[in-house]
DNA sequence: GATTTTACGTA
DNA sequence: CGTACGTAAAATCT
């Protein structure tokens, strides 16, 4: 039966679907399954009833397969058939006679009806104008049954309802009042930067900087003052200057004015483009004694705003601005992509400052864009490789690759490609027959999936005594470890890191290869520790010294779950584990054999209730029955009752506004299904986000008050690197000014949490000496005659 | 040629 | 054992 428009006949809003699902047909109605369940509510997210929308579909019949295909002769599914046509007509009439301020076009085929594009992936949130109906008003979105199968577009389509619902009022194109220079000459630019700098109006501006690898030069500035306009001024034409040279060198002075003239500069990711003006032309685009009032940045914004969510500029104008897209199309005219770049910068922080004071997460801004000095100085310092070290570490490891490699081939009669998954599957579980091993799957109806990774080798080994299983895996760890160890050093002999701010949804900082200093591995968070030896100090002679919160994110659930004893056992430093398995066992922790199995059982169950493992992991990791591991899991509830209780707490938070707050303030909404899931993201959200944001809050304070006489050198979540000269002053005055930046007292749950920090020294980052301050003199812990000892700090003990 | 999967390192 | 990240090579898709 085909599908009949429904709703209001003079509706604002009209609503166009691609095709009728199963239920739809049979009723006869569009968007009666669940499909049209989700629609509801994305609607009503966004302030919009269904019920004042005229919604209909593009194709009025259900294809048999139910896919749109079949109305199309080719693959592109461009080339309508006759019966298409015949829809497109009715469609039009629909559209004619209702006369919508507005349409909504839902999915690819919609679109296309609509518009005559099936490029939702560039078009999805931009308002066009529609093809079937000039003059009328498009915004296209995905369709419900996308939204089902991939569950992070659900924000980008409310939001995109959320635009329809603003625009329902009016009908037509929007004026288009845009003002762009595309290619502005020296005068146009010195004349803009003037006004810029001196007109009281205008209070702050956007900038974005174009770059040409490899060298990140500087080809192009745009600015903006006002999101209807901006002007780009090329300075690089490919590798040829575009001004002649006393003219260039005028425009960096003026720039250089306008950069520090102290207004506030709204940039989309200034981290990058700060850098490289300073690497490149040594000019400070912002005030150190006053980031937040000269540093404005979009993707800060849009993390604290939406952390889960897509934050490139494009994206974030599809959402907040009521542009058209024009990343895909301007790529060829570089004035134009780089002016709507500035002046889109402007018009999404306009917004993004709004929605921030609604969600009242100022603070969370404040707090990130306070961290951009110390990210960029460490990006830009880099970590020394020491070259003896490195050979040696080279040499270790070819030699171990060599003759495990070798080795292998000739077990197996021929060379074996150790990185290939499949060709390991088809070695080890069909050529040598094997057990199989299968991967956890997080559903016990997903299917089962072979793998070859570490877990599956080793517990391999314990079944069959083959030793090609050992050497896979010297040769993959082997292999790995070089491409660490040979990466590529800058002509100073360091490596480097880009610090990200907004790459995570908990506040911590992520750390990835730098674009502007593109030496190194890139990810300097993950380095083994047989890897960290061959790292100092940049300075020669420099001792590195260590400073790390202790089991913080322990000490913070703790806090969380109101556990007295607990808290206790931290702030005396107490064997913890020997506590649980005292509890358990109904004995004192201190009758607790330090390596018994009490204690592995008490340590085992704390982790696996910490991660809300079930009772199967715990069967695995004791080695017992699955009776047995459910029992030890209850019992050790029934003593620990509050993590259990803290999580229910959590879980009913989710159900109710799916927002988690941490204790600074940092603000998380769980948009994903309210699965098991989502439920352990929850749980580890709070602790994690808690630490990551102590951390960084004690780097920013080091570096916003020690930066001038301490050198940072390294930052790894819950713990912080700084070089210093090795004399005992030098170390002692280091230590004492990271413990005063780091003691910390948060707020937390009716209480005041203090994280303990520990310290250790060493002359690289890989061999370090457990450090303290004891009595106003530093202390290193050695080992003397086989027993561990604090003695006084020298240079030559370590 | 671009995108996804697999494996593996850190907190 | 959990989640949070990034990278390389292989595998797969278009």
């Amino acid at each position: 039966m085909p599908i009949q428009l429904q709703g209001p006949k003079d509706a604002k809003i009209m609503i166009v679907g691609s095709l009728p699902g199963k239920i739809d047909e049979q009723v006869g109605k569009a968007y009666a399954g669940q499909p049209g369940q989700l629609l509801e509510q994305l609607l009503s997210q966004a302030g919009i009833s269904r019920y004042e929308c005229a919604i209909t579909f593009a194709c009025k019949d259900r294809p048999p397969g139910g896919s749109a295909s079949f109305f199309f002769t080719n693959k592109q599914l461009t080339h309508p058939k006759p019966i298409m046509l015949e829809y497109l007509t009715q469609l039009k009439k629909e559209i004619e006679e209702v006369k919508p301020n507005v349409i909504l076009t839902l999915g690819h085929t919609a679109l296309w009806a609509v518009c005559n594009t099936r490029d939702l992936k560039n078009f999805r949130g931009s308002l066009m104008e529609s093809t079937l109906v000039p003059g009328t008003k498009v915004i296209p979105t995905f369709s419900p049954n996308a939204i089902n199968t991939k569950w992070e577009w659900c924000f980008p389509a409310v939001m995109d309802m959320r635009k329809l619902r603003n625009h329902q009022s009016y009908a037509g194109m929007p004026d288009d009042n845009r003002i762009i220079i595309e290619n502005a000459s020296l005068q146009e630019f010195e004349a803009y930067a003037l006004e810029l700098m001196t007109n009281p109006n205008i209070t702050q501006f956007a900038c974005d900087i174009e770059t040409t690898p490899p060298n990140s030069h500087i080809s192009r500035i745009g600015f903006s003052h006002n999101k209807n306009f901006g002007l780009s001024i090329p300075i690089l034409n490919g590798y040829q200057p575009v001004m002649p040279a006393t003219q260039e060198t005028h425009f960096w002075q003026i720039l250089s004015r306008l950069l520090t003239c102290g207004k506030k500069i709204i940039w989309q990711n200034g981290t990058y483009d700060i850098l490289v003006i300073w690497k490149n032309n040594g000019i400070l685009a912002f005030n150190p004694k006053k980031v937040k009032e000269t540093i404005a940045d979009t993707l800060v914004a849009a993390h604290v705003c939406w952390p889960e969510s897509e934050k490139s500029l494009g994206f974030l104008a599809s959402i907040c601005l009521d542009v058209q897209a024009w990343k895909h199309d301007s790529k060829d005219y570089h004035g134009l992509y780089n002016a709507q770049d500035a002046m889109n910068t402007y018009g999404i922080f306009e917004v993004l400052e709004k929605e921030m004071e609604t969600l009242a997460i100022t603070h969370t801004y404040d707090m990130e864009i306070a961290q951009y000095p110390v990210a960029m100085m460490l990006q830009m310092r880099g970590i020394k490789v020491n070259e003896e070290t490195r050979t040696r570490l080279i040499q270790e490891q070819e030699e171990r690759l060599a003759a495990a490699e070798e080795a292998l081939s000739k077990l197996c009669g021929k060379p074996i490609n150790f990185n290939s998954p499949k060709q390991l599957i088809q070695l080890l579980y069909v050529d040598l027959g094997l057990p199989a091993q299968y991967k956890r799957r997080k559903n016990a109806s997903d299917p089962r999936k072979m793998t070859t990774d570490e877990d599956a080798l080793n517990h391999l080994s314990t079944i069959v005594d083959n030793p090609v299983l050992k050497l896979i895996l010297e040769c993959r760890k082997s292999y790995k470890l070089l491409g660490v160890i040979k990466a590529e050093t800058s002509p100073e002999g360091t490596h480097h890191t880009s610090y990200n701010i907004c790459k995570t949804e908990t506040g911590r900082w992520s750390s990835s290869e730098s674009i502007i200093f593109p030496y190194g591995s890139g990810n300097l968070q993950n380095i083994t520790y047989y890897i960290r030896q061959m790292y100092e100090s940049p300075i020669p002679n420099r001792v590195i010294i260590q400073a790390d919160y202790i089991q913080a994110e322990a000490v913070d659930v703790a806090f969380r779950t109101n556990d007295q004893k607990l808290k206790g056992i931290f702030d005396r430093q107490e064997d913890l584990h020997a506590h649980t398995a005292g509890d358990m066992f109904g004995k004192p922790w201190t009758e607790i054999d330090p390596d018994g199995d009490e204690r592995r059982i008490g340590k085992t169950l704390r982790h696996a209730t910490n991660y809300s493992a079930g009772p199967a992991v715990v069967q695995v990791k004791l080695g017992c029955t699955l009776a047995h591991a459910k029992k030890l899991l209850n019992l050790y509830i029934s003593v620990n009752p509050k993590l259990v209780h803290w999580q229910n707490e959590i879980v009913k938070k989710l159900h109710t506004d799916r927002t988690l707050i941490n204790a600074f303030g940092r603000r998380r909404k769980f948009t994903g299904r309210l699965n098991d899931q989502l439920y352990r993201s929850a749980y580890a959200f709070l602790p994690q986000s808690d630490i990551g944001d102590l951390m960084n809050l004690s780097l920013t304070d080091i570096y916003e008050n020690y930066g001038e006489e301490l050198d940072l050198l390294l930052q790894l979540h819950d713990a912080m690197y700084i070089d210093t000269d090795p004399d005992p002053a030098s170390v002692l005055k280091t230590m004492q000014t990271m413990s005063n930046c780091m003691y910390r007292e948060v707020p937390l749950n009716g209480d005041t949490m203090v994280v303990k920090v520990d310290y250790s020294i060493g002359r690289n980052w890989g061999k370090q000496t457990k450090a303290r301050i004891n009595q106003g003199i530093v202390e290193i812990q050695i080992k003397k005659d086989g027993k561990k000892t604090w003695v006084p700090y020298k240079e030559d003990l370590i």
